[in-house]
DNA sequence: TTGTATGCGTTATCAG
DNA sequence: CTGATAACGCATACAA
């Protein structure tokens, strides 16, 4: 089909290896570069870079391995990631572990043996006993969005607690005592973390919280329209939620449309994640935006540091600010 | 590092040749073949798909090609197609083309180089010269959501110009005359298309069309931003606009957010796919809804069978309807 | 600097 | 049904 170093050694009248050697950057003498690259030119030909993966063990790609792609973070964050090793001459391989642990270890399997150079991995559950099974220390690996338990491994997330926690404490200035959350699905990473910061900072201004202000979702839509449902129903509803993720703000709004509650005079909202979103919110949602092109660009980095071989500061924890976005769904609590 | 086929060999006391016929299902006697499972066992052997390649030129993986990642029409239909795909033990690729025939070329390159077993593209131009150029026969493709000029090829679309007809129409029996539509960057295929339906679908209601009413965007946020609020501005502005594809939709939005205007009593507004947003919008928005996930799944299927030798009825032409999801967001135009 | 020869892990051919 | 061996396309140790 296609020519190979063979055939521009043929037609080159040199020898297999001096091709290689031109291919790879070598010195030689100005004749046989000349040769060389009128054969290549010639037979157009390129480098099968299977056959020097199954020589070299190295392919120049990496995987990137999420739990869900039909998901603008996970896909944001993809994109910036190939842009960056795409400008190191990296491909990319992603993979859907679709929330199924199962499902993660069986592509760590597929992607090892695809010879790839090095692993972004955003993990699906909250341990990684798997990985290090899997891999050995034979591929370096760095974990984005979330730590698991049973994985030294570099890693890039965010400052999830203090982000909850400024965002939580900009409903207390408000005069909001009575503060909803709807959590994730602890003991997830982030959900944990999430969750942490609105007790700490409920905590820091004496405010109770008592339980039936904190409901826990799985990160999912559906979660975050029942949810939002049952604090409306209570009794006694807060006179604010925060919402832990995007999927689930999703949810929240969809719901208190539904229910025509008015927001923020009658609740006042955040939400999480996305910008898209809360533009064409109306109000404007006041949203806990992550820097997600800046996630995929340090891991990335972080990555190609540790494919060239460098160690320096093994396990290296990067942790992003997040940003709040104001918007008009926050106001102070109507008087009751 | 891993276990080979001679490894496996030896300890099994038989041949190279027989461990590779028990791995690929050929027939052998029962002694030998419990001899080379308790081996392939003991060894933990798998088989080298690199090494795989390189002999059959076959891989087991098809590569998928999209303008954007970043964007929940591609990723949904590339999730649906991994989903599929995976089920048959094919494993994809993915590629960014960032809109760029250039980069797409790249990595048409970069994938045939791989020993792909097939490609699913969407084009990110309206023209594919230079995709036989890079492929030949060699290897089948299937185009999603738009078809390009100089190749053929198999491909699966939707009906975008009865999408958008029907659409219109909707909004025509509901007394409107003055109907703008925010278009896409004609001459693309999906752009034209739906510009088409609206022409058509006024043409038949003896509307007529005037420049105004026919604005060029280019897919992208800003310009569904812009383009209302320059229909906004006009001194006699349109009752109802449609707007044609969903980036342009937020944009759109987000300006009638920002200029109060009300909907749908001062302007009646269509959207383009993407349900998340019809219902996170207020009033509940209009839309018309891809079959993201049919794409995916026909335009797999179809790939399968090209890649299983059949070529029947090539080049086969899937068009797969759409859906009009009715909102809050329409109403009779309010008399001036 | 260049050429020769060998091996990466697999499959295919061809005798047996 | 099985075994020995060549070949896929490339890179490299070694000798020249």
């Amino acid at each position: 089909m296609s020519a190979t170093t063979k055939d521009v050694a043929r037609l080159a009248e040199v020898s297999m290896a001096t091709v290689s050697r031109y291919v790879n950057g070598y010195a030689l003498t100005e004749q046989n570069r000349i040769k060389i690259e009128h054969a290549i030119d010639e037979l157009d030909f390129r480098i099968n870079p299977i056959a020097k993966t199954l020589r070299t063990n190295r392919s120049m790609t990496v995987a990137v391995l999420v739990p869900s792609l039909a998901n603008i973070f996970s896909m944001t964050i993809i994109e910036s990631i190939e842009r960056h090793l795409d400008a190191h001459d990296y491909s990319i391989i992603v993979c859907d572990s679709r929330n199924e642990v199962t499902r993660e270890k069986a592509k760590l399997e597929f992607v090892r043996d695809k010879y790839v150079d090095g692993i972004i991995l955003m993990p699906t559950g909250n341990t990684g006993g798997h990985v290090a099974e899997v891999l050995g220390e034979s591929i370096p690996v760095v974990l984005v969005d979330r730590l698991v338990s049973e994985l030294v491994a570099d890693a890039v997330v965010v400052d999830n607690t203090s982000a909850v926690y400024h965002a939580v404490e900009q409903l207390i200035v408000q005069g909001h005592r009575l503060i909803g959350i709807i959590a994730g699905p602890v003991p997830l990473y982030t959900a944990e973390e999430r969750l942490e910061g609105y007790r700490r900072v409920m905590q820091d201004y004496g405010l109770p919280v008592e339980d039936d202000l904190v409901q826990y979702g799985d990160y999912t839509r559906d979660t975050g329209c029942s949810l939002m449902k049952r604090f409306m129903l209570q009794e006694r509803p807060p006179t604010a939620v925060f919402v832990s993720n995007y999927e689930m703000t999703i949810g929240a709004i969809e719901r208190l449309n539904e229910l025509d509650v008015a927001v923020p005079s009658q609740l006042s909202v955040i939400g999480f994640d996305h910008l898209d979103l809360s533009s064409v919110v109306r109000p404007r949602l006041a949203v806990v935006a992550q820097p997600r092109e800046e996630i995929g660009r340090k891991a990335a980095e972080l990555l190609r540091t540790r494919m060239n071989g460098d160690k320096t500061g093994f396990p290296s924890l990067v942790r992003l600010k997040t940003q709040f976005m104001p918007g008009a769904s926050i106001t102070t609590p109507s008087s009751r």
